[in-house]
Formats: C-alpha cells, sequence, structure tokens
DNA sequence: CCTTGTAAACTACAATCTGTAGTATTTACA
DNA sequence: TGTAAATACTACAGATTGTAGTTTACAAGG
C-alpha cells in the first residue's frame, strides 16, 4: 500500500526509533505545524492501513511501526519488480544503475555463501 | 512520477512494442470497454506526463513510450533505495529477499567485470 | 465546393486519497 | 464530581484518475 506524504514522515518518526512506543503527543512533538487532531488521524489510517499498531496503555494509546524501514523500502521493490515477467532484464539495469559503492558492496554479499 | 491502473495498462501496451507508432485506435483496440476518447485522454495524459511522445503524422497523432519498462521500473526501484539513508541495509534485506533464481542471476552478474 | 465521417480538443464529473482540523465524547484523576 | 486531556467522529477541500460526452477541425469523395 501507498503512503502520503505526510503519513510517510511520520512512519520515519517510528522507524527511527523501533522500539519506542509513541503517543499521538510525542509524534505531534515532531510536527509542530501540524494539529494534534491532524497526527491523531493520519496515525489511524496508518493503523488502518497495518503499517502501526495501536496499543491502548491506560487511557492512552501508543504506536510503533509494525515493519521495519528497510521491510518497507524492500516491499516498494519487490513490488516493482513483480511488474515485469522478464526479471532479469530488470536486474541487469538495476544493477547497472547502481553507484559503484552499492555494486561492491552487492559483490560483497553475492561472492560470499554458496557458490 | 506515478501511473494509474489504466495508465499503467496503456504503458504496457506501448513498452511490449517499442517500435510502433500507435494511434489512439490502435491502442483502443486492445480496450474493447472503453471508449475511444477515454484512451485519448490517458494517453494524452501520459503525454503531459513524459511517459510518451505524441507524434502529428498527417493528421493522425501517434504514439510511442519515451523509455523502456525496464527504464521505468528500474526507475521507481531507485527512488524506493533513494528514500533511505541506510542503503545498505536495504540493500542486504532486499539480497536476501530475492528468489534462488534471482540471487545466482546476480551471483553471476557481480562476480564478472572488475573484482 | 459541400458533405460526411473520423480524429482530436475541450469540458465535465464522480470516486478516491490525503491533508487538514473542528467538534463531540469519554475518562482518569484531583 | 468537575475538569483537562485524550480519543472518536465528522467534515471538507485539493489532487488524481477513470470515464466519456460535446465540440471543433479537417481530409477525401462526390
Amino acid at each position: 500500500m501507498k503512503l502520503g506524504d505526510l503519513e510517510r514522515e511520520v512512519m520515519e518518526i517510528l522507524w527511527d526509533e523501533p522500539s519506542v512506543a509513541f503517543s499521538v503527543r510525542d509524534v505531534n512533538a515532531h510536527f509542530p505545524n501540524h494539529a494534534y487532531t491532524t497526527i491523531l488521524t493520519v496515525l489511524s489510517r496508518l493503523s488502518k492501513k497495518g503499517f502501526v499498531v495501536e496499543t491502548k496503555a491506560g487511557r492512552i494509546n501508543t504506536f510503533h511501526a509494525t515493519a521495519s524501514r528497510e521491510d518497507y523500502i524492500t516491499g516498494m521493490i519487490m513490488e516493482a519488480l513483480s511488474s515485469t515477467d522478464d526479471r532479469q532484464a530488470v536486474l541487469a539495469r538495476f544493477a547497472q544503475s547502481l553507484p559503484a559503492s552499492d555494486k561492491s558492496f552487492f559483490r560483497k554479499i553475492f561472492t560470499r555463501g554458496a557458490h
């Protein structure tokens, strides 16, 4: 599922500290230009979309991300990849487009382990 | 830039035959359930978005994709990748998530060439 | 040249998504 | 039990997209 700009910005906050249970107020503290209820709405929608989990702690609801940023981004990449039936063409083009530092990182990953 | 469902379906037609100059009628032939003007609108929007080029051939406009499907998908992947400051974490997760066939394809790619 | 059929341009509209936030309601605690 | 804070509910506007009608242009044939 796709995220809007503000939704994504809120996720960034939660992703940065996966182990923290954020109250609406906590998140809102990062967005001084937005109303409390705006953040509340966004968090509710993120919950409905499955990106965050809402936990009742007393009368306060707290939120944390259900998956990591890496998972989310990887998911997007996989989704993009799945939209072709010529994966290798895409993978090749992708590999070619990477900056040298990413290439050497991949080289390390793929030359380790099973051959 | 993002494509809607129908926009994407139309692009698939053009991507499948990059060298063909499609008239609106040609494209519409692939979408019997859609009105001619619907396809015309979609192609115009794709043109405005830069995904297709419109060429006047006599009084008929023809369209072809400006980039390949591989380019488009690679672009989406790159965009996803650019949205983190920990590329390696994402790349590692990504590599790990690939099916074995993709992994071995990558292994081939990255063990060739400069070491 | 005038008609006619096709092509393109222009206009319109509804559904959905997202940002935005006010208002109403609940509830824990002092 | 009153009050402050938190949540739930409701609302709305702008952008995007699917959808297509209406209007205009125009080329070719009679």
